[in-house]
RNA sequence: GUGGUAGUAGCUCAGUUGGUUAGAGCACUGGUUUGUGGUACCAGGGGCCGGGGGUUCAAGUCCCCUCUAUCACCCCA
């Protein structure tokens, strides 16, 4: 315990751990890569501006800063969308659209750390920029279930509750609240699933006074729908001026499309309508989503596991050309967490291809030129650093996982030759140095 | 930032009402073993008992502070 240790919140990645974490960038690269969404990268410090124009001063508790020796006000980015924006909308006007774009970066927090939640913390995200309508929604949601798919979780093992922040502000308007109110509400709806009825119904009481019983009821009824028909009978049934009515049946139809499109790309089985999903976060739009792991009995457990949603002002808002966008993001925290309580962790061993038993020092050079020649040829070979018996470099063999051993003794080198071992067959053949190459190819 | 619980070897833990020089298993290193395997046997290295202060003849053990972890809040990437 003495000496030093990592900072509060921070991780050391040793070989297993760091092949694990790479293990989730591979999969994660790889299904953006299937979708078809390019690779782009920001820097890890930003000037303190930019986060706290999104985010709003409070923010700055949360974040690393300091002073630079220029005495410029910088903090390490908690997040990439203001960045991302500020990419995507500095070049706004020449970008090809649709812009489907994917990262994975390390963010940074400054918070009191929890299991699951760290101060850093590596993050996939992909967003799709300048196409509102629902087939970029589409996209983002099929690529967020194929990515955890690809991790090796199934069908059991957890599931993305779509929700969408366009029919809540529709139907908190048919009941006369709009803008700061029906964010308000939102923020409290928000928080529903966690909080008791009676703390609830005390956060409501400002804009609903006496109805808030009957409006609690209202949502409690809309938040437990799960199929599109019974969307379309709850907002068939409110009460509205015709042009909302117009824009709630438009929207439905947009529902029924991004469904179809959704079962066409298979992932329909983890889609769930789930309006009790509405995200913390002020600045979404239109649909929002979050992924949570499930247990044996479809209960949701810990945090989400990604979460995403709809931004067609935040561009805008941060001073650039309005945007229409819609993306995820998903941590390495909870989903490897998840991997390995599931036992979906794939074994990442890092063997050898072959490992040589070295005789003597008259053996050593040989031994070595054909370690040489071998690792030229792509091939991973491993031998002992310092002079080790046979019968323990046979045992270390067998520990480093390497499929064949590789014998140079005195014996191989009075013939010429090495002799080759399959470690798992246990069959040996000698072969003539020059013909080394061929046969560990066929071996 | 607020509250609950915990901290002994790299890991999992034992350590009696406070009482000699702090233990086990696993892991690691070496040996048995200079020509054939992950076994077995033997040996070894490793601990400011999280840190600081206090009580006591005596503290891993009791008290206070602090750090760290974890859980619940707050908040959310």
């Amino acid at each position: 315990m003495a000496g030093f240790e990592c900072l509060p919140g921070f991780r050391d990645f040793y070989p297993e751990a760091c092949a694990q974490r790479n293990f989730l960038f591979r999969v994660w690269t790889l299904a953006a890569r299937r979708f078809g969404f390019q690779e782009y990268d920001i820097p890890t410090l930003e000037p303190l501006e930019l986060l706290t124009e999104k985010s709003g001063p409070e923010i700055v508790e949360q974040l690393f800063h300091f002073t630079d020796k220029g005495g410029r006000e910088v903090a390490l980015r908690p997040e990439l969308t203001p960045s991302l924006a500020r990419m995507v909308g500095s070049q706004a006007n020449s970008l090809k659209r649709p812009i489907k774009w994917f990262n994975i970066a390390e963010n940074f927090r400054y918070e009191k750390p929890q299991k699951g939640r760290l101060r850093s913390h590596y993050q996939f995200n992909a967003d799709v920029f300048g196409e509102p309508g629902e087939g970029a929604d589409c996209e983002i949601i099929a690529l967020c279930v194929e990515t955890l798919l690809a991790t090796g979780l199934g069908a059991k093992d957890f599931r993305l509750r779509l929700s969408d922040r366009s029919l809540w502000i529709d139907f908190l308007a048919a009941l006369g609240h709009e803008g700061e109110a029906a964010l308000g509400i939102l923020g409290v709806i928000d928080k529903m699933e966690r909080l008791p009825q009676e703390a609830v119904l005390e956060k409501l009481e400002p804009w609903f006074g006496d109805a808030r019983e009957d409006f609690l009821a209202q949502v409690k009824t809309l938040v437990s729908i799960r199929e599109l028909e019974g969307l379309k009978r709850f907002f068939g049934s409110i009460v509205s001026n015709a042009a909302l009515r117009e824009r709630l049946d438009a929207r439905l139809e947009s529902w029924e499309r991004l469904l179809n499109d959704l079962d066409a790309l298979g992932v329909s089985p983890w889609i769930h309508i789930d309006l009790g999903i509405v995200r913390g976060l002020a600045y979404y739009t239109g649909y929002v989503f979050e992924v949570f792991a499930i247990d044996g009995g479809g209960n949701y457990v810990g945090r989400a596991l990604a979460g995403g949603g709809r931004y067609d002002h935040l561009v805008g808002r941060l001073g650039f050309p309005e945007m229409p966008a819609v993306g995820f993001g998903m941590g390495d925290v909870m989903l490897g967490q998840l991997l390995l309580e599931r036992g979906k962790m794939p074994p990442l061993i890092d063997a050898p291809d072959c490992f040589l038993v070295v005789g003597g020092p008259a053996e050593r050079s040989i031994a070595l030129k054909a370690a040489q020649t071998l690792r030229a040829a792509g091939y991973r070979v491993e031998y002992p650093l310092k002079p080790v018996g046979f019968g323990k470099q046979f045992k270390l063999a067998g520990q480093s996982g390497a499929r064949l051993a590789l014998i140079f003794g005195e014996e191989e080198r009075a013939a010429g030759t090495a002799k080759l071992r399959n470690l798992q067959s246990g069959e040996e053949q000698s072969v003539a140095m020059e013909q080394l190459l061929d046969a560990v190819a066929e071996a």
